[in-house]
RNA sequence: GGACAGGUGGCCGAGCGGUUGAAGGCGCACGCCUGGAACGCGUGUAUACCCGAAAGGGUAUCGAGGGUUCGAAUCCCUCUCUGUCCGCCA
């Protein structure tokens, strides 16, 4: 949500970022409303002011016995009686539309962000590892999976559709143990809190970190008001909504392994064969709560948290900026972290860490008080995959793959997977 | 699902339809006191929005939304959340 105050006092400012996510201008529009709604409101605070008045002096002269003195008092009045409902109607239709308005738009690009129309304007940061040379042609993570009869999609297509897997033996032991060895890093070294939040969560909640209005459409909802939630995200970053922290409790650090749940709207044709995309996948996820002064620093951070996943696991990657144009609704800067994935000898996206400012905290009302000076502001909200585990473990298939068909379990790993150190067919030994 | 009991400021806790933004206490801040502290004393301590250069003024907010009234924290209705007990249940 933007600050109508800024949009106020900086109007150019405020096209100029719009034009750089590729929007056309808008201030004009949205100050014309504003001015309607603020007359308007002058004029009924005018009138309340006048009623509250008078009913103070009819309480006086009733308490005085004087009968006749409230009675012209209440004549005087009763005028406003008729028009107070309607002006406070128009009040709230201005601000309803005020609203509507400035919750569709989306966050402004942070001063250093590329300018760009796609994610062809990324900008590598960083590239770390080298692709393992293999002596043979190196598969799909799916053909691996199946090869080894752990991974069946269409015994998941029987229950639930496309987009759907089931995972079996050693291959959801690895779901398991990766989602372990993310949490224990990032809890023991990097000091996020773990969380078990909420699945479900309510209208309210999506609308803060901005799921809701724009992209209903993505969303899996339940017949009785409930959503299921995207990411974590949402569940971790609306802990602080409607509540006003002190400065010493931030930086507020969260983590959760949670199932995330997407219906891929519009991304119909895309990856279609196997576990890159899917109605729902597991994911870690990492948030941060900060002041505005320490988000940029804390976005790094976060970035280079789970960038040391994939380091310890032993898997190529490369970091992107990404672009005016690539940049999700809510963030003002956004990394992507992309891993080697040899079968289909690209970078894919794994991970994708925003700093979103204080644009969800004023859709959250999720405020601070400075440790100095008074009153209080609104909290900057990072959020982070640390990582997508479903990607992770097909990454592990594709990079530690073998000739035989059998897969190397990374180091870290081992002993989440009670020391085994190879997947093979069951049976085959 | 059934039956009760509740939601008041940072926290606890009063509150008769009229000068209550809201007693009292705690906490916090500043000042006095002190060698320094505690104690004590004094003063001050909500949020959002509107007008204003500022000083300041105004409006709203006692879970949410409606209603009654000249006037609602207080009366009525609906919803919601929390607690307790019963039932059911992983």
């Amino acid at each position: 949500m933007h600050d109508i105050k800024f949009i106020r006092e900086f109007p150019a400012a405020f096209d100029k970022g719009l034009a750089r996510r590729g929007l056309s201008a808008m201030s004009a529009e949205i100050l014309a409303l504003d001015l309607e709604w603020r007359t308007a409101t002058g004029r009924l605070q005018e009138m309340q002011s006048h009623r509250n008045d008078a009913s103070k002096k009819i309480g006086q002269a009733k308490a005085q016995k004087n009968e006749a003195e409230a009675q012209r008092l209440m004549a005087d009045v009763a005028r406003l009686k008729d028009e107070i409902p309607a002006t406070e109607l128009r009040v709230r239709e201005y601000e309803e539309m005020l609203n509507e308005r400035l919750s569709a738009i989306p966050n402004l690009p942070a001063a250093d962000v590329p300018d760009g129309a796609d994610e062809s304007a990324n900008i590598e940061v960083r590239r770390v590892g080298t692709p393992r040379g293999l002596n043979f042609a190196p598969k799909q993570h799916f053909d691996i999976g199946e090869a080894l009869k752990l991974m069946d999609f269409d015994a998941a297509a029987k229950m639930s559709g496309a987009r759907f897997v089931v995972l079996r033996g050693q291959l959801a032991r690895l779901e398991r143990a990766l989602a372990n060895f993310m949490l224990d890093l990032h809890t023991q070294t990097f000091g996020y809190l773990e969380c078990v939040p909420p699945f479900l969560v309510r209208d309210q909640a999506m609308y803060g970190t901005a799921q809701l209005p724009k992209f209903r459409d993505e969303q899996f909802g339940t017949t009785n008001g409930y959503w299921l939630i995207p990411t974590a995200e949402v569940s971790l970053t609306n802990q602080v909504r409607e509540s006003i922290l002190d400065e010493a409790q931030l930086p507020m650090r969260f983590t959760a392994w949670t199932p995330c749940f997407r219906s891929e709207a519009g991304a119909a044709g895309k990856d279609t064969r196997g576990m890159i995309r899917m109605h729902q996948f597991s994911k870690v996820e990492l948030v941060s709560i900060t002041t505005p002064e320490a988000s940029d620093a804390e976005h790094e951070r976060m970035v280079s948290c789970a960038e040391e996943i994939l380091k310890r696991l032993g898997l190529p990657f490369r970091t992107v900026v990404l672009s005016t144009g690539d940049m999700g609704f809510s963030a003002r800067k956004t990394y992507d972290i992309e891993v080697w994935l040899p079968g289909q000898n690209a970078y894919r996206e794994i991970s994708s860490c925003s700093n979103c400012g204080d644009f969800q905290a004023r859709r959250m009302d999720a405020r601070y008080r400075p440790g100095a000076g008074k009153g209080t502001q609104f909290v900057n909200t990072l959020n982070g995959s640390g990582l997508a585990v479903g990607r992770t473990l097909i990454a592990v298939l594709e990079n530690y793959q073998q000739a035989d068909g059998t897969v190397t379990i990374p180091e870290v790993l081992r002993p989440y997977m009670g020391g085994l150190d190879t997947i093979a067919l069951p049976h085959a030994a």
